[in-house]
DNA sequence: ATAGGGTCTGTAGCAGCTACAGGGTCAAGA
DNA sequence: TCTTGACCCTGTAGCTGCTACAGACCCTAT
């Protein structure tokens, strides 16, 4: 399979894949004479480990650990477990933080009522923190 | 106002300050005969006014063009509940896909009961989609 | 004189990709 | 046989929103 097979069997953007392998997500596949990268289905299988846990929110760092206990099927793997239920709990708490946010917001959002900028609420609003119920501390990423 | 006392009025890092000013965002300020930055009030309304936006988890860009609107108070405002409410809806969305990703994963979590990795469920519910509801498409930024 | 704080510029790093530039390879059609 | 176009290669730079240096300067107190 070349990467262009496997960007399609799974999903993922070629440079995505080729970072992976960069990074040592992704191991090193054989190459044809002419240095093309040939896969086969086992690294497919690691890829899509990789891509549906992306998707679950895993960090880079989270799947490392993750893929190497998949790699060792002998190891005690209560730290999967971990991994996830700590994972889980950051979702939890990301959810918190979003809905704080969306009620701010939504307080601020449509009192526009179609004037000028100088006496816009919404401006207002965003001047004068003192308009909050939360202290909504610290930045919150999209 | 030298631009730690700045830093401490606002919370703001004085890294950040700089960085502000460098992308644009903060006016560059007067300086004192040795090259210090010299803020007066308005700068930090202003600063305030970003962090404000930026713990409401507005972008940059979203910042730049509501702050051009407090500059023109004398410019029609809807604009600024446009940016707003699409924010809003981002934020919602947001929401939404972070919901499912609990779903996903409070399945996924406790399912290990302590064996080896070998026969653990959350590393097969990785390695395997087919045991997910929903297709959880693209990754999910926490 | 020196020690400590603060400040300056400029650059590099973080995550997790994405997007080139500038080249090589390969199969099919004229 | 030649050429076209699709694919692949490496290496590097960009994205967001900061944060963290290094190496220098300034200012006040002792």
């Amino acid at each position: 399979m070349k990467i262009g097979q496997l960007s399609k069997a799974t999903g993922t953007h070629i440079e995505t894949i080729r970072y992976y392998e960069r990074i040592g997500l992704m191991p090193p596949p054989a190459r044809t004479p002419s240095g093309y990268r040939s896969y086969a289905d086992p690294h497919r299988d690691r890829l899509r480990f990789i891509r549906h846990s992306r998707d679950l929110g895993f960090t880079i760092e989270e799947i490392r650990s993750l893929l190497d206990l998949s790699d060792h099927p002998d190891r005690d793997c209560s730290d999967a477990d971990r991994i996830a239920s700590l994972h889980l709990e950051q979702v939890e708490q990301k959810i918190t933080q979003l809905e704080n946010l969306r009620e701010e917001l939504s307080r601020i959002v449509g009192r526009c009522r179609g004037g000028m900028a100088g006496d816009c609420r919404v401006i207002e609003a965003l001047a004068d923190h003192s308009h909050c119920e939360h202290p909504h501390d610290g930045a919150v990423r999209l």
